[in-house]
RNA sequence: GGAAAGGUGGCAGAGUGGUUGAAUGCAUCGGUUUUGAAAACCGACGUAGCUUUACGGCUACCGAGGGUUCAAAUCCCUCCCUUUCCGCCA
């Protein structure tokens, strides 16, 4: 979340962010945040004070009954009733203005980078670069979710028995295929000095605070009930968490992990054609890249996960662009956010397989991840993260884009992780 | 799931309800010594909030949250976690 110190000094850079983000009543939030953080900082002080006071009395008090003067002693113990009461109604005041701001704060955005594009649809996100033609495919081509069931890779009639829709069952080639692809991932992403971790799936309430699934957004993710936990919606979630409430060593900077897990989406709400297939699922695999950066080398941070995605993406001979997303489309604790979208030529329409983000020191404050700026001082660090990719979409992508009458072609890079260079 | 013992600073490990934010050791940093290093000796060494131009001062924190008390690391309650033994088991 946002420091109060920062609305305080950028508050006119934040409420412009707020606007291009289309939040409702930012200047009305800001000043109430200004008004409550005074608030808490006069209550404390007037809270620190009794209690000084008190401290001081009970010291006194243990002096006397030490030195045998219970008379005393008894008298000077009269005197602190007041002042547990007055300790008491302050330490109410403070601990309900304290909430209050953190409540506050809680539902407040990221400040957008400046280069952020204004406006509030998908369609105002800004293409940066593209690359890559789609081929031309010969007559009859078919979406993917034909060719799954031509070639028996995928299947989710199946999947709809064993748990419900959205949780497809591989087969055989398609199965291999998943397999291959995450391997790649994970060797591209080590080659690249990512050091990989194994995370666990299911993560904890404090997790879900510490980068921003909660509160608020419960409702995308599955949750074990009795148990308070939550099916992680993203390896980003365990594997940022794994930094919270750590001073970072400055020689163990730049952290760059790397972290294969299924991911576990409600996605409630979600409906229609465009979530056919492997477009939209509850469950799929993605391997993601995360890094921790000291706050002056986090955008150049930006560039170099970008530059890892769409390097994955070419020796995947998939025609990609990059979107900027404008205030209306990028995420809640993002700054500046790319979207990686791979152009599926039978579908006609790009789909999403990664998104990277700087999410400067809006993760870190929650999360309280440090490093030590000279002797003394703690800094928030910044936390970003990718995806390296997301794997339902770039199977999709290759089914539909590589198709042949003769059968689906496998990218090169892939066929010493599958074994096989076509799907037949 | 049952039983027992525990959770204290980066680590190890003391701590009788009262000047205990916490002994001591190790580690780390600075200094003295040394040709250099080691050893030895001296000193520094938690996090956060509030306050102060500054030096500093105050407050909170000994797994978490409550409670008792003038006063809690220390006593009581609830929860979480760890270890060991038993049971079950990939």
């Amino acid at each position: 979340m946002l420091q109060v110190a920062h609305i305080q000094e950028e508050k006119q850079a934040i409420l412009e962010s707020l606007e291009k983000r289309g939040f409702p009543n930012p200047a009305e939030t800001l000043d109430r945040v200004l008004a409550l953080d005074k608030e808490r900082r006069e209550t404390q002080f007037q809270l620190d004070s009794i209690k000084a006071e008190s401290n001081k009395l009970s010291k006194e008090i243990g002096m006397l009954f030490k030195s045998g003067k219970k008379d005393e002693a008894n008298a000077a113990k009269a005197k602190t009733g007041e002042l547990k009461e007055q300790s008491k109604e302050l330490g109410e005041k403070f601990s309900s203005v304290e909430h209050e701001l953190q409540d506050l704060l809680y539902t407040i955005p990221n400040k957008l980078h400046p280069s952020v594009p204004a406006g509030f649809t998908a369609d105002d996100n800004e293409e940066v670069r593209a690359h890559g033609t789609p081929p031309t495919l010969h007559e009859g081509a078919k979406p993917h979710w034909d060719l799954i069931k031509e070639y028996d890779i995928i299947d989710f009639e199946l999947g709809v028995k064993i748990t419900g829709a959205g949780f497809p069952v591989y087969k055989g080639k398609g199965a291999r295929m998943q397999r291959a692809l995450v391997n790649f991932f994970l060797d591209q992403a080590t080659e690249a000095g990512y050091a990989e971790v194994q995370p666990p799936h299911v993560v904890n309430e404090a997790s879900g605070y510490g980068t921003g699934q909660l509160p608020d957004k419960e409702g995308q993710m599955y949750e074990l009930v009795d148990e308070k936990l939550f099916l992680i919606p993203t390896a980003e979630v365990p594997i940022t968490n794994l930094y919270r409430d750590v001073i970072v060593d400055g020689t163990a900077l730049p952290i760059k992990n790397v972290g294969f897990t299924p991911c576990f989406r409600r996605e409630a709400g979600s409906w229609g054609a465009h979530v056919r297939g492997l477009n939209r699922l509850h469950q799929f695999d993605k391997v993601e890249i995360v890094q921790v950066r000291k706050p002056e080398e986090s955008y150049q941070a930006l560039e170099e996960m970008c530059a890892h995605v769409e390097g994955l993406l070419q020796k995947l001979e998939l025609p990609y662009r990059v979107l900027r997303l404008c205030g209306g489309d990028i995420g809640f604790t993002s700054a500046l956010t790319y979207d990686m979208e791979v152009y599926s030529t039978a579908q006609e329409r790009w789909l999403e397989v990664s998104s990277v983000s700087n999410f400067e020191t809006y993760q870190s404050n929650r999360l309280k991840l440090r490093h030590r700026v000279g002797d003394k001082k703690t800094e928030l660090l910044h936390t970003l993260n990718g995806s390296a990719l997301a794997l339902p979409r770039i199977l999709a992508s290759i089914l539909e884009n590589n198709q042949t009458p003769e059968g689906i072609r496998v990218p090169e890079v892939l066929v010493p992780y599958t074994g096989f260079s076509m799907i037949n």
